[in-house]
DNA sequence: ACCGGTACTCAGTGTTACTATCTACCAGTA
DNA sequence: TACTGGTAGATAGTAACACTGAGTACCGGT
């Protein structure tokens, strides 16, 4: 992937992760191949997993067991209370960054 | 700082330094506070120094010591041809990040 | 002589996404 | 049976980044 994609994702894909689940609960591989239809052609999958286990950690999310008719079981992520409030957040930070970076462009600083 | 904005910056920080550069030439201590004034409130001045030494190194600048009248000498770091074709390319890498995270907010993927 | 503002430097830390590889389940095919 | 390919998840190691906290140095005013 191109590096400084790589570098600007940091803090940003988090956020992205929880903004495709808070549409649906969806599970690993699924947010994956939605993310690459989107357009984020080359992320890799072992980086998905990682930010899963990570939001599950910070209780984010809840999760579901289900069996899979094409392979090992799915892993089902759902936004919880904390996960929304949480994406909220990450919303806000955005837009503040944003809007600073959209002046900057603008030249007006 | 925010942990969310902190990781948020990772990436976009060194672009932001550029733009501001793009504007017109300045020095560390300046583009601190310029960026203060612009609602960074809390982005350490180490922080800026070491980007400064990063774009430096990667031949983004060109630099010129002046004499204070207050301190030190300054560094005084001015965008060369590179640093404006990178800071081109942060534009669009930004861009295309922008753009996608204004369709996941409105729910559109 | 001291203090505060200006100006720059540097070592160490935590967080992040990537790479590469591995395990595991199942359907279809030779 | 053996093998391949698509589905699904896990993990160790790496590089890059911004932050913390401390330090050095220069100068004017009191």
């Amino acid at each position: 992937m191109a590096k400084q994609m790589t570098e600007m994702l940091k803090g940003t894909l988090e956020g992205i992760v929880l903004a495709v689940l808070n549409g649906s609960p969806a599970y690993g591989y699924e947010i994956t191949a939605r993310l690459r239809d989107t357009g984020f052609a080359d992320i890799a999958e072992g980086t998905i997993y990682a930010i899963l286990v990570r939001i599950e950690q910070k209780g984010l999310v809840s999760i579901e067991k289900r069996p899979s008719e094409k392979g090992p079981p799915r892993k089902v992520y759902a936004l919880n209370t904390a996960g929304e409030a949480y994406l909220a957040e990450f919303w806000t930070t955005w837009s503040f960054l944003s809007e600073r970076l959209e002046q900057l462009r603008d030249g007006k600083a």
